[in-house]
DNA sequence: GTATGATATGACGTAACGTTAGGGTCAAAT
DNA sequence: ATTTGACCCTAACGTTACGTCATATCATAC
């Protein structure tokens, strides 16, 4: 039979040959022979395995888990690949979600230097909240359907709007009172629920209602990433911890009441 | 200015002791006093900072980026943003990638897997390249000489015959990349020789050796007739541009090195 | 005075290798 | 026969971001 020194075997399988050394070391993959000299020679099986342990190398399996799942004989794979697909599922929906943080994000911070325009609707809301969630609508529903709710927000009137803003103020004030209390509490859950009807009529359609959960949550997160959003709510110092409670307290409540 | 013990901070950022232990020790976050007995104390800004940490965190920064981004006072921060950003797209393109291999294993795991015929040995190969040549070569060389080289390719066995059906791919992919450079630079010559040191390890002598010059030449101009051979390289859309760029590379390659 | 709880430092463990470091071995070329 | 150069071996540290003891000191309550 031919057998194969490490560093061809590591050629044509593309490892290296610390690679090949480790996976001895810790069992994975033994060369069939030891010569004399200690130098290791490997068979046709171990090619063959080889590549199976690359195949779940590639799937991001870690080594110990191959090592079970090739030394039991009555593994049951396919359920593993599932497990393991669920897994990368989670993975992959968790990267969808950092992405959107981020361009929420590089959103925010070019909006610092930039945008001024004809959005003085949006005045007086912990800072600029609105507009940064106009521009993701904007992106995520075109223009028009932005608009369209604007308008309608134009109907409630200047006084309407005006009504609006003061109340959220005022939910944001005495939250603010609460904030050393359980944000999983009951009574405040009512004000962030409270807080959460304003904000959805104040995006109207702007947001698409099954977005809302989603949109409503990374609100959460806003206010603890840039302290600017709650500027206006604590007067101008820095509240971190109110920030963190705010957070805590809408993820509770996102999680409880909007996703379905 | 109220103060905050590493207990009282970790509690109301979520974050472990340990954590905090660590960040002081590699100088991400450093407590702004220490008390007689070494106790470490947090003021507002610490606080304020360790969001910040924590935000890039959840982004997937690591901790080196992350200091070295909050230390630098002129950092470029939508530029590093929108970089992790296309960073990111790339795992999630690569999770979906193994997501679809999954499924596909699964697939066949469950149909029973069969496939042992004797075309299977080119599965992977650039498409159909493999049977084409088939063809090519037994009505040049008759087909007994082609079975006779198939049987050796047999002797590698699946698992070799898939390492160097791996090692084409690479290859490819790595020339997908140079697509822009020059045909003729040193480095996209030496992919191509890799390359051809791979077809022919394949061909084995099913062309016979003064005949290979030619036949690879042939590979080149089959790239620019038929789409279908880089259609597993660059995931199904057609790539005209890079087909020519390999006739390119191979013609002067061939000619350079083959011919003499 | 002592029990309890918080804090400190130090050091090992983790995953999967990469990377020297120091020394044998084998085949070909001289 | 020897030198070269390519290849082989083991051993061991470095990497990341902490978790988990172990051991010792400190603060607070009873």
């Amino acid at each position: 039979m031919k057998t194969l020194t490490v560093k061809k075997l590591a050629e044509i399988s593309g490892v290296s040959v610390r690679t090949l050394h480790y996976y001895d070391q810790i069992g994975l993959l033994r060369p069939s022979i030891r010569t004399e000299k200690k130098y290791r020679l490997y068979g046709n099986d171990e090619l063959l395995r080889l590549q199976q342990i690359l195949f779940f190398r590639e799937m991001d399996f870690p080594l110990k888990d191959i090592l079970e799942m090739m030394d039991t004989t009555d593994y049951d794979l396919v359920k593993a690949l599932m497990q393991h697909k669920s897994a990368l599922l989670n993975r992959k929906r968790r990267i969808s979600d950092l992405l959107k943080t981020i361009d929420t994000t590089i959103d925010n911070l070019k909006k610092g230097e930039t945008m001024k325009n004809p959005e003085e609707l949006y005045k007086g809301f912990p800072e600029e909240v609105g507009t940064t969630y106009r521009k993701e609508a904007i992106s995520k529903y075109g223009v028009q359907t932005v608009e369209q709710s604007e308008k309608e927000l134009m109907k409630l009137g200047k006084s309407g709007v005006e009504a609006l803003q003061k109340e959220m103020e005022n939910v944001f004030s005495e939250l603010f009172v609460l904030k050393n209390d359980n944000p999983e509490s009951d009574i405040v859950q009512e004000h962030i629920a409270r807080h959460y009807g304003i904000i959805s009529k104040f995006w109207g359609d702007s947001v698409v209602s099954d977005q809302k959960p989603d949109a409503y949550a990374g609100l959460g997160d806003l206010f603890v990433n840039d302290e600017r959003y709650l500027a206006n709510v604590t007067d101008g110092s820095p509240q971190p911890e109110f920030a963190l409670f705010l957070q805590k307290a809408i993820k509770y409540f996102a999680e409880n009441n909007l996703e379905k």
